[in-house]
DNA sequence: CTGAAAGCGCTTACAG
DNA sequence: CTGAAAGCGCTTACAG
């Protein structure tokens, strides 16, 4: 059981050395006899003695906490993600601080300082789309925080990006669809300020070349990432002369409104209209017909992504940049077009 | 601009005044001269001095870390409350570390006590359902952590417990069906060892009741709060001889298995089935037809919950419990009943 | 390989 | 109302 009741002079007078050698045993510093390490090991063992991180923060000054800052509004992922971090974390004896951000608040920078400043964050993760706020790395930069972000590009050349392979995803959906036998194919992507709307339609825009497709450009909306942005988006497509047989959405709120929209103008999913979505939301296997999506591994990127930054934080120097695939989980929300 | 560089030192100087002053002023002490304290104050503003944490809370032996602590696997859930948290929390110079436990593993005492007494956790909020364990209770009162649990009933009677209005909505859903004219109304609840899942169904048979109606035995089924058990439950209630034309659910996950069985069954939501969830989570507006549904306060909960954590860390001794109110959001999926 | 002294940035007693 | 000393539980120089 543990109990914190014990400082590091109890354990160096129950070892019988003094409290500098006991803080090489807890640092885990390679210059300590083997003996006298097994006996402060023991005791710390037998007692449970946990070092104080407050105590242990200010001498190093420095803090035990890594702060996640993020802007996403997908529930879903934020707490995958918080997940997949704290798994690493855990272990390494560093705690989560959490901060999310408006982003229409005017003084995101300001805010992120403040906190990595008062607080001697030990580091920082930093999810889309935050992550590609060059204003807030280079603020990282100047306090000297370690930091990792994630991003479906590389957006520097080191060992803090963390790539979500968003293309490679896209691409199979393309392939999905390709395959099927389709050819007015549409897609609804996400707004253009986001990295993740450009890899996506990338990735997808390719596939389609490559099987001798084409993303047209009238069949190529920008919608918002939300569920009425999608909504209006199909309803559009749908109400056109010639129409799409099948629509691939940046996310899966655009495609429950791509449902809803079809639903509404008479549209059967898939006999009449197939469908594929990003995320792989638990909405996405309970939608009817279940909607096929590709699945971003966010608890894995999390975790990855705390195990980088514990890494830089430890200037390793092996450490590297690291990717992340997605993958299409096919359901119920394809067929082969009507006509 | 925020500048960690300063130490109490170098305001004390700069005031000409002790650092015991500084002090004095930092933690709103009556005991200081009205003009000290406003040269003192205006050093402060002028170059951006914050306290470091981590010093203070080592002198004070505690942390500006409160804790949230839980095991809802509601993302949408633990979202808002963290964000209502965090809104009461940050103006108080409070940071929210977060555990998400995982209900199954056999330590979650150990862990809890060990996170508490290593961080030196200021305090801790317990939402629903871990608030119930008076086994985590017992631990954090031995470890003189102060608390504030959030759940559907009052569990103790102190000023450590916000209780949500549970009962209320789940009346008002009652009310809603009987005024549309159903009598066979059935109810899918979440699992026994929840108190949400007796509280709703307790305030939804009064309802009930009061209306002269009844939620009639054979009617009022256990299931599991997940999409699964709800889609089963309601395959079973629509395959009888004497078939419910209203279901209202303990929350949305399950009205969403109800919306998929009354799919494949045949049955058209809201002319053949009235159905009425809990929760108003994002799906339900997105669901077809949108589905009704109580809503739950949830950013609000965290806000006052975190509200009230800090008045019990700070000994205040006008704090009360308070409540919160459930209300039912009325969309498209309740109609009279067909026959 | 080990330790005594000084210090991290604050606060708590204790004085005056 | 204000301050000098000691201490919170650790680590960093510096010695040996």
């Amino acid at each position: 059981m543990a109990n914190s009741l014990l400082t590091i002079n109890d354990v160096a007078r129950l070892s019988k050395v003094s409290k500098k050698t006991v803080s090489r045993v807890i640092n885990q510093s390679p210059e300590v006899k083997s003996e006298t390490r097994a006996r402060v090991e023991s005791v710390i063992k037998k007692y449970g003695y946990e070092p104080d991180p407050q105590a242990r923060g200010l001498a190093f000054r420095t803090s035990f906490l890594i702060g996640m800052i993020y802007n996403n509004p997908n529930p879903q992922y934020i707490v995958n993600m918080q997940q997949g971090i704290l798994s690493a974390l855990r272990p390494a004896g560093f705690e989560l601080v959490i901060r999310p951000i408006e982003s229409q608040s005017d003084h995101v920078v300001d805010q992120i300082e403040s906190i990595v400043k008062r607080q001697k964050l030990a580091g920082v993760i930093l999810p889309p789309s935050l992550s590609e706020d060059e204003q807030i790395i280079d603020l990282l930069n100047k306090a000297k925080c370690p930091y990792v972000r994630i991003a479906s590009i590389t957006l520097e050349s080191s060992n803090k990006m963390l790539v979500t392979g968003d293309r490679s995803g896209a691409a199979q959906a393309a392939q999905l669809l390709g395959s099927l036998g389709h050819t007015r194919i549409a897609h609804i992507s996400g707004p253009n300020h986001f990295r993740s709307s450009h890899e996506r339609r990338a990735g997808f825009k390719e596939a389609l070349e490559a099987q001798g497709l084409s993303l047209k450009a009238d069949f190529d909306v920008v919608s918002d990432y939300t569920y009425y942005g999608g909504l209006k988006a199909a309803q559009q497509l749908l109400s056109r002369k010639v129409k799409p047989t099948a629509i691939f959405t940046g996310n899966d709120e655009m495609a429950v409104g791509v449902y809803n929209a079809a639903r509404e103008l008479g549209f059967s999913i898939p006999h009449d209209l197939s469908v594929i979505g990003y995320d792989d939301s638990p909405m996405a296997e309970r939608l009817w017909p279940p909607l096929s999506s590709v699945r971003l591994p966010v608890y894995d990127m999390g975790q990855t992504a705390a195990e980088m930054l514990l890494a830089v934080i430890r200037k390793e120097k092996d450490a590297a940049s690291r990717m992340h695939d997605t993958r299409l989980v096919q359901r119920n929300s394809t067929a082969k077009p009507a006509t």
